[in-house]
RNA sequence: UGACUUAUGGUGUAACGGUAGCACUACAGAUUCUGGAUCUGUCUGUCCAGGUUCGAAUCCUGGUAAGUCAACCA
């Protein structure tokens, strides 16, 4: 007695997933979940963002809990509202929602009472020595630090100090608040870790120049936590060593059973990429890409570019999983989300990137049809569109070998082929200049081998796409490959600008494209059929129409052709 | 030569003491009006050494390897 065949097979829980559930076995927090997107706005958002995104809104969303989102703007050297629009952009561009939006300057009251409280309990002081004394006395992760000389001041006078931090009479560099905490620790992050410092030459994007004290993430990240009600607060590996300190945090203000806890899980790796805002920052400042939203880059303004959809990072993001190994990823296993998402959607039309011209001798000079394509055999409801033919067309100088290996099932003197919803045809040869270089090329059609005559059933072994001169257009198109040529840039000993692709950019100008696509919004996609994913650049003008290559479809012909070569 | 964390095919990820499975890749075949898509099959794996157990990828001990941490960044 099978009951539950129609059942999807149970998609197994990530360990996050499985402790979430536990805490709600168990009543943890009231059975609450409460999670936050917490950015720093600083930059712009990567595929590796998006992972962290899909786990905190995927989180609160499938325990109907809530998610956040907390911009944690505790920096106002490195900070934007530049950055914060876009952030907001592109989140909800991945389909999510947040409950609030929360900015942890908007605790920085709060933040300075609780400090406040700390030291007048002898948990923090007032440290007056250099960044480099302190630095010096912080130790090495297997060296005990050493104690400041005015660790054990009397608390008002750290107090008073502390005040002073924030009236503009210290000068940035001259006071610190550090937590008083253990200097012997075997974790850095618990030698007395500093938890404000002095900013005075920058205004902050959201208070101005109201603080002039501004408080460290470690304090204010667990805090904010704390104060919104997170039960949650998912983070990426290299902030493990940090969670003693979290939790010291937490103790020491925590006024009832609730606790925020951190956990945390693999960042996003990708072979032929890196992923730090670092590189990023300074790929697009040197320009050696044009900008955050250059197609190559693994932004997420750069993946819309290119031509991903939202559906397809959200497939990519769910093949990956979330782990405490910290791997990383084939590049092909975003192309495939990409073909696979994509596959289902895009629009087939005919495009041709390097055309040469093909003449049908025996079809009448100024002949022209109407016939019937299917606009996506994915998807039967997609419906049909007419294109035209003619006795000149456009056909790709891949799709001719004069002298052809017995796997070319192309054009070729003596060979058959179809062209895709139109006619077969036999190649007869071509025509070439004085140099013997080839300028068209002939074929006969077989009238009787019209797509949808009984004739047109008649095996042959290829098919090709191709235009009518009658009415392509023209059309620039950019043929994107990976950003770097070493699988893995951030392990390599080399500057990471000398590990660039020279060939990532690839542009084509003289292509020719059906001519309803000059009318197609900036990033709609299609299909060129044979060739690969596409969509339209904003960049496009009435004058220039311009394509961005998603991914190129699978190749097998590429590949036998390697195999041979 | 410290602390924390991790280790399953080429890559990523399951198996919660009981048949090592899935996806990508690669390779073969079927099919196809896209050399696309689809379908079928094949190759390849529990870091090492001990221990506990009827039984270990899983638990324990010890190695080995990798990642992270010494910003007044987040």
């Amino acid at each position: 007695m099978e009951t539950n065949t129609t059942e999807a097979p149970k998609k197994s829980l990530n360990f996050i997933e499985a402790m979430v559930e536990q805490d709600l076995r168990e009543g943890r927090n009231d059975g609450r979940i409460q999670t936050r997107f917490p950015p720093e706005p600083n930059g712009y958002l990567h595929i590796g963002h998006a992972k962290a995104i899909c786990l905190d809104f995927g989180i609160a969303e499938k325990y109907n809990g809530i998610c956040n989102l907390r911009f944690d703007d505790t920096n106002p050297v490195k900070e934007d509202v530049e950055y914060v629009d876009s952030i907001m952009e592109d989140i909800q561009w991945l389909g999510y929602r947040w409950e609030n939006v929360y900015y942890a300057s908007d605790y920085f009251q709060q933040l300075w009472d609780l400090a406040e409280k700390l030291i007048l309990q002898g948990k923090a002081y007032v440290d007056e020595q250099s960044a480099e004394t302190i630095a010096k006395q912080k130790g090495t992760p297997t060296q005990a630090g050493t104690e400041s000389p005015y660790r054990n001041r009397p608390a008002e006078e750290s107090l008073a100090l502390f005040r002073k931090m924030n009236t503009g009479e210290v000068a940035p560099g001259a006071m610190v608040l550090r937590a008083k905490i253990d200097m012997a620790s075997s974790n850095m992050h618990m030698r007395d870790p500093i938890m404000y410092r002095i900013i005075t030459d920058h205004p902050h994007h959201r208070t101005g120049w109201t603080w002039k004290a501004y408080p460290m993430y470690d304090y204010a990240h667990g805090q904010s936590d704390y104060f919104e009600g997170v039960t949650h607060s998912l983070c990426t590996l290299e902030f493990e060593v940090h969670r003693p300190l979290y939790d010291w945090f937490i103790d020491q203000f925590k006024d009832s059973d609730y606790r925020p806890r951190q956990t945390e899980f693999n960042r996003l790796n990708i072979t032929y990429t890196v992923m730090s805002k670092r590189k990023m920052l300074q790929l697009v400042e040197e320009g050696l890409v044009s900008g955050w939203d250059d197609p190559r880059m693994p932004t997420l303004c750069g993946l819309r570019r290119r031509g991903y959809s939202p559906e397809a990072i959200h497939n990519f993001i769910d093949k990956i999983g979330y782990t405490k190994y910290d791997g990383i990823i084939d590049v092909g296993l975003l192309e495939h989300a990409a073909r696979e998402t994509l596959n289902k959607t895009a629009t087939r039309v005919n495009a041709v990137l390097n055309p040469v011209k093909l003449v049908v001798t025996n079809y009448p000079d100024n002949q022209v049809e109407k016939l019937l394509t299917e606009n996506n055999p994915e998807d039967e409801s997609a419906g049909t569109r007419e294109i035209l033919f003619s006795k000149e067309l456009y056909i790709e100088w891949d799709d001719f070998m004069e002298e052809a290996p017995k796997k070319f099932f192309r054009m070729t003197p003596g060979q058959e082929v179809r062209l895709k919803s139109a006619y077969i045809v036999k190649c007869t040869g071509c025509k070439k200049d004085a140099e013997g270089n080839i300028e068209e090329i002939y074929c006969e059609y077989d009238a009787n081998t019209k797509s949808g005559m009984p004739d047109a059933n008649r095996k042959v072994k290829g098919t090709l796409h191709w235009l009518s001169t009658q009415n392509a257009i023209p059309a620039e198109v950019r043929l994107y490959d990976r950003l770097f040529n070493v699988e893995n840039p951030s392990a390599d000993e080399r500057d990471f600008r000398d590990l660039l692709n020279p060939d990532s950019l690839k542009t084509v100008s003289g292509c020719f494209v059906e001519p309803w696509l000059k009318n197609q919004p900036a990033l709609a996609h299609f299909q060129f059929q044979r060739t690969g994913y596409f969509n339209i650049d904003p960049d496009t003008t009435p004058e220039r129409l311009i394509f961005n290559r998603t991914v190129s479809l699978k190749d097998s012909w590429a590949k036998e052709k390697k195999a041979n070569a």
